[in-house]
DNA sequence: CGGGATCCATCAAGATACTG
DNA sequence: CAGTATCTTGATGGATCCCG
């Protein structure tokens, strides 16, 4: 998927396309409980880079999911905070992860190649 | 994305790896209102490939979302259906569906890289 | 009809190094 | 601190041909 060029069947897929992203679910989902700054970002996301991030960050800005806000300031400051449309969007998000929470150990299983009891 | 090997930070985690596949959420709306043959999923979701199709099921059926059933006649037969978690996932999709509904143009927007008035 | 196999194009994502 | 630039790779998606 990812950001596909045709007209969208649905709502669906236009919802999925903004959060297939690697991390961009996991990155709003940092972000609910305020803003965030860049460092803070990439520590909250283990293992994320900062060009993946920077880059997941500017799609969701340009989705309006995010906004990004510079301060003028002698060290560089930026926060990143959900905007109304990222919040509803975490809202509408809810019954997703529920779901995928009860059903997590069987996805991830489902990725397992083998049993590797050893 | 797509089905990452490591573990799940949260259940939106999962449920995103899960359906981030380019047709996927199509696909499982479409199966919805009842079982659909190969060919049909085909013709319902036009521009796909028989390949990427089969591969899409295929994940969907090892995440137990659809449910692949055989039938042993002389003229091949095959339904795909969703499982009781498809359609729990389909519920689940909805909030999502009506964001992604309502901020769909914002959206496809967003993958316009200039205005082209010509 | 319902797939499987192979080859290919694209792009998201990762590693690393550098800058204002 | 908050990025940017370049290179590489692996996954996803697509085209085409073949088979039971």
């Amino acid at each position: 998927m990812s950001r596909s060029p045709q007209p969208y069947a649905c709502g669906v897929d236009a919802a999925i396309d903004v959060i297939s992203g690697k991390w961009k679910a996991y990155i709003l989902w940092r972000m609910a409980d305020g803003p965030k700054r860049f460092g803070e970002l990439r520590r909250l996301v283990p293992g994320i880079t900062e060009r993946v991030l920077i880059r997941h960050l500017r799609e969701l800005e340009a989705d309006e999911i995010v906004l990004r806000t510079e301060f003028a300031q002698v060290p560089p400051k930026v926060e990143y905070s959900l905007t109304p449309a990222g919040v509803a969007l975490n809202a509408a998000l809810e019954p997703l992860a529920d779901w995928g929470h009860e059903r997590m150990d069987r996805i991830a299983a489902a990725r397992q190649p083998a049993t590797r009891t050893g």
